[in-house]
DNA sequence: GCGTTTTTGACAATCATTGTCGTTGTCGCG
DNA sequence: CGCGACAACGACAATGATTGTCAAAAACGC
């Protein structure tokens, strides 16, 4: 055994993901910035796609989103915590800002004694474009 | 062809869900609630189960909950629309009520031009019990 | 009661995600 | 600068929840 420092090793794999998702704007799944990375001709394998972003998702780094769909949508992470708004039909996904909400939860959270708080919040809808008027 | 009414039956597997689900309190996967129907002798179908649990969600008489482990979890939607304090550690739930909140999304999608709107918020922390003091 | 239509349910299929494990690249230290 | 330890990689298999399929059974209207 040694001194248990969680070593993060700078890997052109890692640095390729997080290259990508930089310049990236919207929300893409692990297959979808999988394929992306052949295209460029970087060499990464899925597996590996998988575990960066989970690590990077960890730290805090980028937004992980879980529709309805089934598969998870990862992002680079704004400065600013935000949320979105999908439209159910065509995917569309709207940034919203919500400081009240953020205060509400971190104040419910602590009057039920919880610390390290985090929170999900989405919101559902149908889009002007997806609506039959 | 006939009139498409959509005539929803009244079946011993449907009440059988229906009635567990009345009964319980807090969140179960679908193969949880299947495995209870099975212990009471109530013979239903995974596959059943999965189906019934999709449409009581759909009319609204309960509630989903996705965590991040992956599986669906249902629940007896109560009377109000409420939301969930999960802690991290134990899995202790805690119902909270946000007014606020659920106007708030209402007004925010409104300004998108969004309809049928719907929302998803959780809250994860950890409680007194599960920190390390 | 009878026919029609929905529902059921056993099983197979799907498919994103995770585990495995030998190999490879990094990094710290001498 | 070179070596050794150890994390990261990645091809592949495994997992496991959910969904599709379709013949048989049940429910409802008349």
């Amino acid at each position: 055994m040694s001194a248990g420092s969680t070593a993060v090793r700078n890997t052109r794999q890692r640095s390729a993901v997080s290259a990508l998702l930089a310049e990236m704007e919207g929300f893409h799944s692990a297959q979808d910035l999988h394929a992306m990375l052949r295209e460029r001709g970087e060499r990464v394998g899925l597996t590996t796609v998988y575990r960066t972003l989970q690590g990077l998702a960890d730290a805090g780094e980028i937004d992980v989103m879980r529709p309805p769909g089934g598969e998870h949508l990862y992002r680079r992470c704004s400065e600013g915590h935000h949320h979105h708004l999908v439209c159910r039909a065509c995917g569309r996904t709207v940034e919203v800002a919500g400081p009240t909400v953020e205060s509400w939860a971190d104040r419910v959270a602590a009057q039920h004694g919880f610390t390290d708080v985090s929170h999900t919040l989405e919101i559902f809808g149908t889009c002007p474009d997806c609506r039959p008027h």
